[in-house]
DNA sequence: AAAGATTGAGTATTCAATCTTG
DNA sequence: CAAGATTGAATACTCAATCTTT
């Protein structure tokens, strides 16, 4: 069996950085939005979503797509943010099988308070403060990474 | 009130792909080692500290500071470990409040088949993918951001 | 009282099984 | 049977309360 090439100094500290750089983004970015406006970035995401499009409506499989969430997290979740008011089930005209979600006035009222400071947030913690060559290429690697993990996925799938 | 400072375009793409990049880079990580070696990236980070370590043993204090993790995440993770019989845990000789963690010869066989196929999967998803340029802009454009969000959760707490 | 650690309750996420409609 | 969605069980994480030792 082949000696393995295990990662040099340099590759190890890209790696761990990424990891903690995120984990510690996506804490901030979620303790933030929990104080000041009462819901996780998964509520913010779903709201998001809701609130821009049309009729603050959307069908259960597309919020779905758009989230990148499986069905039952999904599903799950809505009926926790229905239960809270912030949203409502209702039957889709088209398919008798799907769902159509419905933000409320609570839930837009929720949504416009709160993302004006999460921007701020993701402002002050991300893009404000690299400069946009770094912001360029930052998004650039970020999309390299995620073909790169598609291709991955396919050769897994196959 | 101020008209809030909504995300370009650039600044939107930026800051999902980040997002996606990484959840699809640690959903990734996580299936192959699941599939292969039948451990967690939990699992995985706690061996391999343990493992590094002399005589396979570490304070669960200082096991929890090379983590990153909260104390109560590392008590209820270890337990399930145990039970698996990846480690055990010893009562520590120096300070009789601590506890001593030590990887079992299993979990030492565990992490000596899984590591050489994790390295790999880091690689070819994410180090070898990328030119050495844009590896190191990356780690830097983290480090940056990691100590900037240290700075904001210092103001927080003050 | 403070430090190190564990426990129990509440919340999230995933997987498999199920149910209804096309 | 396939598609859309829900449910229940299993696992994981967080918070607050607790216990023991310093």
């Amino acid at each position: 069996m082949m000696e393995p090439r295990w990662l040099s100094e340099k590759e190890q500290l890209a790696w761990r950085s990424l990891n903690w750089m995120h984990d510690d983004l996506v804490d901030f970015i979620d303790r933030r939005l929990r104080m000041r406006s009462g819901i996780s970035s998964a509520d913010y995401q779903v709201l998001i979503h809701l609130s821009e499009a049309p009729d603050g409506r959307l069908r259960s499989l597309d919020l779905g797509r758009l989230l990148r969430w499986e069905k039952s997290r999904l599903s799950q979740h809505l009926t926790r943010m229905e239960k809270r008011g912030l949203l409502s089930r209702e039957a889709c005209p088209s398919d008798q099988r799907g769902i159509d979600v419905v933000v409320t006035p609570a839930g837009r009222d929720t949504i416009r308070e709160a993302a004006p400071h999460h921007v701020e947030d993701v402002r002050s913690a991300l893009i404000d403060h690299l400069t946009p060559g770094e912001l360029a290429d930052l998004s650039a690697i970020a999309q390299k990474i995620q073909a790169r993990l598609a291709e991955l996925g396919e050769e897994d799938g196959r």
